[in-house]
DNA sequence: ACCTGAACACCGTTCAAGT
DNA sequence: ACCTGAACACCGTTCAAGT
């Protein structure tokens, strides 16, 4: 008869996928993606790890279920926000789209890791992916182009990109990697020149301290830029 | 006294990391990442698992050694090629490094989500970047536009991109998804018509039968030269 | 309709011990 | 120096059973 000690009275009415999937992306934000196992995800919604298989039938379906949600989230939200016509600026529009689903990913950091572990296609991934089509065809590119452009994007359509020396989520200074870097100029002479270069203005600066946001948006106008020349190329030809 | 079934005789010799690791690899790309376990490898090298932390201190060290093994495997074949000077071409000379990596990746295709989700840096990554970062610079890069060219390359530099929507390594045929995109044909009209367009000549084509290469080609060149025109943007200014 | 208990076949890892 | 046995604290999952 005693409420567990993370459940309000109210939120003690029976479960459902909905909340399930909810206490997962919840339980993976605070503790990250590792502390998301079926037993913990149960005991956080007061109740035992077997009732959990009513709702989805195994942890691959939870991770669907929870990655279809998050995309899911993301398309309300665009839903909700003015983006000019795809006819009138359309770099503008996939801009502004995939900057908010990137916003969706800062805020969920286990995710990225999670939707490419997928083998499944989420269904609210189509509808997204079919709206970042929708611009490019209304923007004037060809079919075409336009799927060349979609492997072009690849993660970045949905907002993120792997940083190979990102360090982890709650790094320790890690002041082993200047260190390191020191005794390995001789080896690395390139990057220790590059990383003296960069690091002249904001001396806070090293591997993995870059600004994020600044090389998503370089990276992603590269891009842009680059299939909006080669449309223009095969419109003149 | 008897030799265990996958071992021949001379093999059976004591254990150094170095096998270790190489075992590792070669039941991971036999079984894919899921089966390699630390009592599966010491299984396969005829051994009891715990013999395995004598020469590694625990899992993520083996997968941290195991990374850094195939990028040191990219490193020697690169000695090994004939690159352009990158001051006559360093596209080409970039182009041809990275493929290398490629094709290493295409042997281990477990290996980029390995890669992805180490947190330690790697010493052989450190060389194969100082390569890349050479490249750069001795092709009349600034170190600047260096640095934004590795965040925009991302994974791209070691020859692999998330193709989001890829199924299963081994998949099944999967009919499903034929069917599921002639219902949806409504809520996803333009990702219908793209598909429609594309497979044109190819029947067999539809989400995820892509031509990987070609489209990894394509997202290169995009952005190799989309950098090769910002340096000389930089070069007039 | 929704949840549970007991049990199974797996994990990674420790520690003290063997040769 | 190299390997092992026994044990611990975890996993995901099944199945028959409870209300």
């Amino acid at each position: 008869m005693t409420t567990q000690p993370s459940e309000t009275v109210e939120t003690r009415r029976p479960l459902n996928k909905e909340r399930v999937l909810k206490a997962a992306i919840d339980l993976a934000d605070r503790e990250g993606i590792r502390a998301l196992t079926m037993r913990r995800l149960a005991e956080e919604l007061g109740v035992e790890a077997m009732s959990l298989y009513y709702h989805v039938s195994n942890k691959e379906a939870l991770l669907d279920g929870v990655v279809d949600m998050i995309v899911g989230e993301i398309n309300s939200e665009l839903a909700t926000i003015d983006v000019p016509r795809p006819e009138d600026d359309w770099k503008r529009a996939m801009r502004m789209r995939i900057l908010t689903a990137r916003e969706m990913m800062l805020r969920h950091r286990w995710a990225p890791n999670v939707i490419e572990e997928r083998t499944t296609i989420s269904p609210q991934m189509v509808l997204y992916f079919d709206g970042l089509i929708e611009i490019f065809h209304r923007g004037g590119l060809s079919y075409d182009l336009a799927h060349h452009a979609m492997h072009a994007l690849g993660s970045r359509a949905l907002g993120f990109t792997q940083e190979l020396f990102e360090p982890d989520e709650q790094a320790e200074p890690d002041v082993s990697s200047d260190a390191m870097l020191e005794t390995m100029s001789d080896h690395v002479p390139y990057l220790v020149a590059m990383l003296n270069d960069i690091t002249h203005d904001e001396p806070e600066t090293t591997l993995g301290w870059c600004d994020d946001q600044t090389e998503f948006l370089f990276g992603l106008d590269l891009i842009l830029d680059g299939l909006e020349r080669r449309g223009e190329e095969a419109d003149g030809a």
